[in-house]
DNA sequence: ACCTGAACACCGTTCAAGT
DNA sequence: ACCTGAACACCGTTCAAGT
């Protein structure tokens, strides 16, 4: 009846033909929304428009679309730790810091991708990238090989801006719950959070600032570092 | 024709009734032996000579077969903390080092362990009391709440034997494979790569060693820790 | 009480067929 | 060239039925 309209467009959106970067950034979108877990082939074509099968013209198995969300996510951060500058000579703790910390932003919008992150077995070239770019600060700060190949392995993940938490930041659980099993069953622990709690009343237990707490240890772990290169 | 021979109980394992222990057994050696991804509940099943189905009368289901997994793995970590000794006031650095090293060697003996204590959305109980363990012995060594808190977080997955390496410790790849184009695309950690290879020629490339690197990310982090708590 | 066969609702993926 | 329907080989899990 009325002719083509852009609300057409909008609504039954036949034209655009797929691809690999609008199969990948339909498969970051389902990630964030929803989780790794909603992330399913068929999922992901459904997104699209289009039947599960067609996907596989453009990505060639549900590897290669983890592999895609890498590469995605990793160019998210090194064009964020760009924008930080480059390697400079004095204080590449200063710099360093920044980078990462660029870095962890994107991270913070991508939750998912830690976990993707770890589980391939490939290594993607654009993490080797990233930190070639680590050890090009330190090697400008004055760091050994030797202590540069150390320093990535005591900075681990926490060079790309994220840690693994073991413990899940809410506690909804009975066990943490109930102080009073808690207490006899964990003192330590119950001991620690009672502090928590006494210091900050209204914490509801979210006593772990997880900004706080990763750039904490980041300063710790970067002093450390800095203490080996000036005196051994 | 002949009677019942302990032969024909070894081949045949037709009485021991399935419990949760047995279940859990074997579920752990199938990870051990073929991997995480070789653990389904119908090769579960077939490990025990059972069918798939009759697995759900002792376990709720495959989560639950994974939270059974945790609990078998800290169960050994706990028993070779324990071994390690209580904590004392005196130099808390050794001990918690000490059991730390103690800890790892389990998670050596389970090399997917880490992949799925991390994967749990619920902390285990095992875990919380390995931590209250680890505070415990931060606090005799003079830490308030407050640093001890501070510690977990810097220790990471670490406080307990382990770190998730982002690089494959095996590097067959043909990026890296080829030093020239390597050298180009990454020349900071081709310097790295090729100084390494000078100081050790039959390395192999495998100049990461682990343990080496584990400790002395460890200690760095422990005179980090002691510093804080000494000075400030 | 404990185990089972058949079945269901999901996966990722292949393949021959459509346009 | 690009997309699809039907099908295959796997999952975890449910349920009614067997002993």
């Amino acid at each position: 009846m009325a002719p083509r309209t852009d609300a057409d467009a909008e609504t039954e959106r036949p034209r655009i033909p797929l691809s690999r970067r609008r199969v990948l950034r339909a498969a970051v979108a389902i990630a964030d929304r929803d989780g790794l877990g909603a992330l399913t082939m068929r999922r992901l074509a459904q997104e699209l428009g289009v039947e599960a099968m067609s996907l596989y013209h453009h990505v060639a198995s549900k590897e290669a679309v983890l592999d895609g969300l890498v590469e995605v996510v990793l160019g998210e951060v090194m064009a964020a730790v760009d924008e930080v500058g480059a390697p400079s000579p004095e204080d590449w703790r200063t710099i360093l810091r920044a980078r990462i910390l660029a870095a962890r932003e994107v991270f913070l919008r991508h939750r998912w991708a830690p976990r993707v992150l770890e589980g391939r077995t490939t290594t993607s070239p654009l993490v080797i990238a990233y930190y070639d770019g680590v050890v090009g600060v330190l090697r400008a700060g004055g760091f050994s090989y030797d202590l540069a190949h150390r320093a990535l392995h005591v900075l681990g993940s926490r060079a790309l801006g994220f840690t693994q938490e073991l413990f899940d930041p809410d506690p909804g659980d009975a066990e943490v719950a109930d102080p009073a099993a808690m207490a006899e069953q964990f003192p330590n622990l119950a001991g620690m959070l009672a502090q928590a709690v006494h210091d900050d009343p209204d914490g509801t237990l979210g006593f772990c600032d997880d900004q706080f707490e990763f750039e904490f240890a980041l300063d710790l772990i970067l002093e450390g570092l800095e203490r080996r290169r000036a005196g051994g």
